[in-house]
RNA sequence: GCCCAGGUGGUGGAACGGUAGACACGCAGGUCUCAAAAACCUGUAAGAGUAACAUCUUGUGCGAGUUCAAAUCUCGCCCUGGGCACCA
């Protein structure tokens, strides 16, 4: 026995020798493809995507590895749950973040693409993931664009693409057009804008180009839109019938920020104009007592255009107030105003209303008008105190909630006065609101309207490294214009959007793809216009139609818009109708919509809102029969070091590759698996992984512990745990707990160690302890995939592969215990714990008559003090004494 | 300002009405060794208490509440992280 004991100590002292056993099954996993489905055949599809990357220069951190691991893990469940799984890999190497690493390198994008790319691919095959490595799609490529433009030739015959002036954010460092994404706080960039010192001394509210510092201005170009808000209640609405992470839902609900409302009119006095105004809380009206419009909107244009008939001191003051508004910068918040010389009245009370011109008011939001309710609107208060107007508040009935306001007390001092509108006594907000808007509706001086948040998307992108939008401007032509009578309704035809509209016609489907050309000098100019527009080899074509001489636009569209379908294309991307489709109609509805979506919560409002309207305008095109792109998406955490979120400009990015080289990609695995829940914020430490290898050698060790003897009870002991692990294990992957999961194998991995310890005997191995290496071998097979891939063939003896063969089931009635614990209270409080018979501890009179029998329970308890007992059968039993 | 997610040992985290701190990391002591590394064993919330056990008390950001029983449910605060924000 001492002998063998020592035999022991020897064998725990085995290694897992990572480097040579890892690669060794990487190739054959590749050569037998045993991660490539069928496509065609399969006969229990799982589409299990993962966000593809951009192949930043920086290469693959750790942060990257938490997230794809993530989704590797569960791919490979599933796949021994029996499922086809179709796990494929790609990068979005179209857009901003390559073409900005590559001007700063000095180097073409291509190149510096396919020395970043080979690096991702190497990084990721080291790293164990289950991907079908067959079908890469690669936004950047020729035959992926091509789609891409054919889809937005489909968004533009369908309507939904259209031109128009816009502001833009705008780089005075960069000289260029920066996408929303790239513009940040300070503290985000780790950039201190020109005319500051240090991060914190920049106020609030400024935002900073990602890469230069500077702070963006504002610039107006004509533009590429998609009308992304002719879904936005589709986008809302449909977010019930989805399963997603809560908290992305939430996040797409307030960006869509639907507001219901309605639109007031107002007639203005002395004059035949009307102002309109938005509001949400129409009920309030009868306080309302003055009106702001924007010093944009149409009504101040009548007034310095001299349409409108004002004083000559007024309309100086006005034209001073305009001048000023110039010399106030974009951070500059401060309310100001001017009176109008107008009075508006207020058609319920017959009141006059003060118009006012005010930058209080939003040019773009609403009617870019606002009716001022002071005794209900803290910021109309505001307003109101400032330039000495009348402020008004409407009683409100007992039950009515209307008068919540910060500022009740300062306006029943005396500031204004109450009124009785007779649509809130005894009402709630909703009902008045209701019965105020029907009556608006009525009289005609109202329209019930949403509004939103959400904008239509900007598509167009002043870059080189893009898709070309494939459209054509011909000044001459007339037939695309009946093409386009042809497929659009009249009523988004009129839209007062379009500039030229009626000149664009796209390019003939059988012609794309537009190239891209390779050019020197692709660095963006700063003019407004794209790097192509310094090419007439490039932009000077014919009409395909007409065959006058024409243009070719020269923006590039917008690299939200590659991601926005390359789930559709993966399946496709092997066969050979990839040529001839974007994604081939009967493969896509055998795969699609997407089973399990994984990524990052980041992506909330921008990629995974883009996916969703595409989908839904392709479902409408009838080009697929789902409208919904991912029914169920999971949002993991990020991965955090020394308290920030990882970034090469932050300096505190953990590359891979040395813990790979020194631990192996399944210690790796295991312990970002076992820092914390998948949806939350691990800060990456190094100190810890130490410990997980000691696990996975520990591992090795059981694995090759085969003399083993065990006595019946110790058989019972490891049958129940073994049993009760596939239960919890099994259970936690299903709903992505991989850090309890680990918990719960690490447990029996401990049992299975003292077991040994004392149950070791030459040339004799128990069936029950071969069963539980067979079992933990599966178990352990998504997260450590090589470790259990050669406990599996080599130690095992089992044939290839351990990610082909079944899930270990587990058998419930091996789970109940004989023995099980009941706990005593007296007044909640723990005094004793009592072992007994399973089907002793579920019968009260049982329970109850052993527990009194406890020695020193009389302590803390009389039977004559107890007033009543609690029994939760198998669990508590409760003496109450209060 | 609004919305979301969180506050549990020295650390990461478990438990999510029923033994708080599973599982790890770290630390301390020990075995083996000439020594070290590796491996293994023991201890590890705080406090009281004991020769040593036993045992008790207090503890899940703060304050109330519901309950036989609260880290867990409810309400009100405080703090941290993230998102949105002149949105009428």
């Amino acid at each position: 026995m001492l002998l063998l004991q020592e035999s022991f100590c020897k064998m725990n002292n085995l290694h897992f020798e990572h480097n040579q056993i890892e690669k060794k099954w990487q190739e054959k996993w590749e050569k037998n493809k045993i991660y490539t489905p069928d496509i065609v055949n399969a006969k229990r599809p799982f589409y299990n995507l993962w966000m593809f990357p951009y192949p930043s220069a920086e290469g693959v951190h750790v942060g990257t590895i938490f997230s794809s691991t993530g989704s590797d893990v569960f791919g490979r469940f599933q796949r021994m749950n029996g499922y086809d799984v179709f796990q494929p890999f790609g990068y979005d190497s179209f857009g901003i973040h390559s073409e900005n690493y590559a001007i700063k390198i000095g180097e073409t994008p291509q190149k510096m693409l396919a020395r970043t790319i080979a690096r991702y691919e190497k990084q990721f095959k080291m790293i164990g993931h289950s991907y079908d490595w067959t079908r890469i799609v690669n936004t950047s490529d020729i035959d992926y664009y091509r789609w891409t433009q054919w889809l937005f030739v489909e968004m533009f015959k369908a309507g939904l693409a259209y031109r128009k002036k816009a502001f833009v954010n705008w780089c005075p460092g960069c000289k260029t057009v920066l996408a929303d994404e790239q513009i940040q706080t300070p503290a985000q960039a780790g950039k201190v804008p020109p005319g500051y010192e240090k991060v914190e001394d920049v106020p609030e509210g400024i935002k900073v180009c990602e890469r230069c510092g500077n702070i963006p201005e504002f610039k107006e170009l004509e533009q590429w839109f998609f009308r992304i808000t002719d879904y936005a209640d589709r986008l809302l609405e449909d977010l019930e019938k989805i399963d997603w992470s809560e908290r992305v839902v939430i996040a797409q609900r307030n960006w869509i920020g639907k507001k219901q409302g309605i639109n007031i009119t107002y007639e203005v006095k002395d004059t035949k104009e009307t102002i309109t105004c938005f509001t949400t809380r129409p009920e309030t009206n009868f306080g309302a007592t003055f009106v702001v419009v924007s010093p944009e909107h149409d009504f101040t244009r009548k007034i310095v255009d001299r349409a409108l008939k004002v004083p000559e001191h007024v309309y100086q003051d006005i034209s001073k107030y305009l001048q000023s508004l110039h010399n106030i910068s974009e951070d500059n918040k401060e309310k100001t105003g001017v009176f109008s010389g107008f009075y508006a009245i207020n058609a319920l009370t017959n009141q006059e209303m003060p118009i006012w011109i005010s930058n209080f008011v939003l040019t773009d939001f609403g009617t870019g008008a606002v009716v001022g309710v002071p005794g209900h609107d803290i910021r109309d208060f505001d307003f109101a105190k400032k330039f000495n107007l009348p402020i008004k508040r409407v009683v409100v009935g007992k039950n009515g909630n209307t008068s919540e306001i910060s500022q009740k007390d300062q306006v029943e001092e005396g500031e204004g006065y109450m009124i009785n509108s007779g649509f809130l006594d005894g009402k709630t907000t909703t009902d008045a609101f209701n019965a105020i808007v029907d009556y608006l509706e009525q009289k005609g001086l109202g329209k019930r309207v949403s509004n939103y948040h959400l904008r239509d998307w900007l598509i167009s992108r002043q870059r080189y490294w893009g898709p070309p939008i494939p459209m054509i401007f011909c000044p001459e032509c007339k037939r695309n214009r009946k093409s386009w009578f042809d497929t659009v309704s009249k009523e988004k035809l009129i839209h007062s959007d379009y500039s030229d509209w009626d000149h664009y016609g796209w390019y003939p489907e059988e012609n794309l793809p537009v190239l891209l050309p390779v050019i020197e000098d692709y660095r963006p100019k700063g003019n407004g216009k794209g790097p192509l527009d310094d090419h007439p080899e490039f932009y000077e074509t014919t009409c395909p139609y007409c065959k006058a001489k024409a243009k070719r636009e020269t923006d590039v569209s917008d690299t939200f818009l590659d991601s926005s379908w390359y789930f559709l294309r993966y399946p496709t991307v092997a066969s050979l109708s990839a040529i001839k489709t974007a994604f081939d109609r009967e493969i896509t509805s055998k795969w699609l919509p997407v089973n399990l979506y994984f990524g990052g919560a980041e992506h909330a409002v921008l990629h995974l809102m883009y996916a969703r309207f595409i989908t839904k305008a392709l479902y409408d095109m009838k080009h697929i029969g789902f409208d919904e792109p991912f029914p169920k998406f999971y949002a993991h955490g990020l991965m955090i070091k020394d308290g920030a979120k990882m970034s090469k400009s932050r300096g505190n990015v953990v590359n891979p590759d040395e813990y790979i080289a020194k631990f192996g990609a399944d210690t790796l695995r295991l312990y970002l698996m076992f820092m914390g829940p998948m949806d939350g914020y691990p800060d990456f430490r190094d100190t810890g992984i130490e410990g997980m290898k000691r696990f996975v050698d520990r591992l090795w060790n059981i694995f090759n512990h085969s003399d083993i003897f065990l006595e019946e009870d110790n058989k019972k002991k490891l049958l129940s745990l073994l049993n009760r692990t596939i239960k919890k294990v099994t259970e936690d992957i299903s709903c992505f707990h991989y850090n309890t999961a680990i918990s719960a194998i690490m447990e029996l991995v401990n049992l299975m160690r003292d077991l040994a310890k004392e149950s070791a005997r030459s040339g004799i191995e128990d069936p029950v302890w071969r069963e539980t290496k067979n079992a933990l071998a599966r178990m352990i097979a998504p997260f450590a995939p090589h470790l259990a891939e050669e406990v599996w063939c080599e130690v095992l003896k089992q044939p290839f592969s351990v990610h082909k063969t079944n899930w270990p089931k587990f058998d419930a009635n091996l789970i109940k215990d004989s023995e099980i614990k009941v706990i005593v209270q007296v007044d909640g409080r723990v005094r004793a714990i009592m072992s007994m018979r399973s089907e002793d501890a579920k019968i009260k009179q049982t329970v109850v008559e052993s527990a009194y029998k406890i020695k020193d329970l009389d302590k803390w308890v009389k039977k004559s003090q107890v007033k009543n007992v609690i029994f939760v059968p198998g669990k508590v039993v409760n003496f109450v004494t209060k």
